[in-house]
DNA sequence: TATTCATATGAACATTTATTCATGTGTTGG
DNA sequence: CCAACACATGAATAAATGTTCATATGAATA
């Protein structure tokens, strides 16, 4: 993966010592990191996004996702399971339905900092 | 793409329809949930968190980030094309070195979202 | 208990995407 | 002007991902 060589644009050795020591420092671990990766990547598809908005107005069964959101049932189920392996959602069963809503306030923070950059 | 039929489940036809209206209502328009996706997308690899990690720290050219991250030149320079297309990072020409930096505060403040939410 | 309804799930398929390799572009120094 | 350097980019490949289709599970009802 690595380069043979490295490149001479700065060769003002301490500053770029400096830089790959504190990178070093600050970079959260490999784990965190692909944690992080993932959990956006949770964000990064606009079906889960559309079902995010509808349970930020209320606790629905699944069948009512997929009429609000025009989609088959499996596809709504599947994203379901992989917004609750992330902890986004979490599910409650009532007779045959099962009911989802927001597990957490921060993801609305999370994708409300996204729509303050869209507008920048 | 949409069922047949719709399901029973909650057969209090009222609450069913104000939810389809509140959603109608509150759901942002097609293109912005896009954009949304778009934009956690480009979060959602875990090379790309890393460049801003870096850059979280210093403005740095393409040559000092590939060598920070033990990748290839052209791997990063790939990735930083993303990231600046999505206006996430911005560039100066030095010389023949290119220096990039975060092109928002906004981006700090998504990822440490995120951070929050892995600590949960 | 058998059937029906609501949801979950596995396999298959198409699409997207990250990296590599080879090469192109633009700048500086000789 | 030419060679060397820093970076960008297009094509190719492999891996990841979203939806569909068919089917399984689990609860209520007749």
């Amino acid at each position: 993966m690595r380069e043979d060589k490295e490149c001479m644009c700065c060769d003002t050795v301490e500053v770029h010592e400096d830089l790959i020591k504190i990178v070093h420092e600050t970079m959260p671990k490999e784990t965190v990191l692909y944690d992080l990766a993932e959990l956006f990547k949770v964000f990064g598809d606009s079906t889960r996004i559309r079902i995010l908005f509808v349970l930020f107005e209320a606790e629905v069964c699944v069948c009512d996702l997929a009429e609000a959101l025009n989609m088959t049932q499996s596809a709504i189920s599947h994203q379901l399971k992989v917004l609750k392996q992330n902890k986004l959602v979490k599910s409650r069963r009532e007779g045959k339905s099962i009911f989802y809503s927001l597990a957490d306030e921060h993801v609305r923070t999370v994708i409300d900092q996204g729509l303050e950059h869209i507008k920048e």
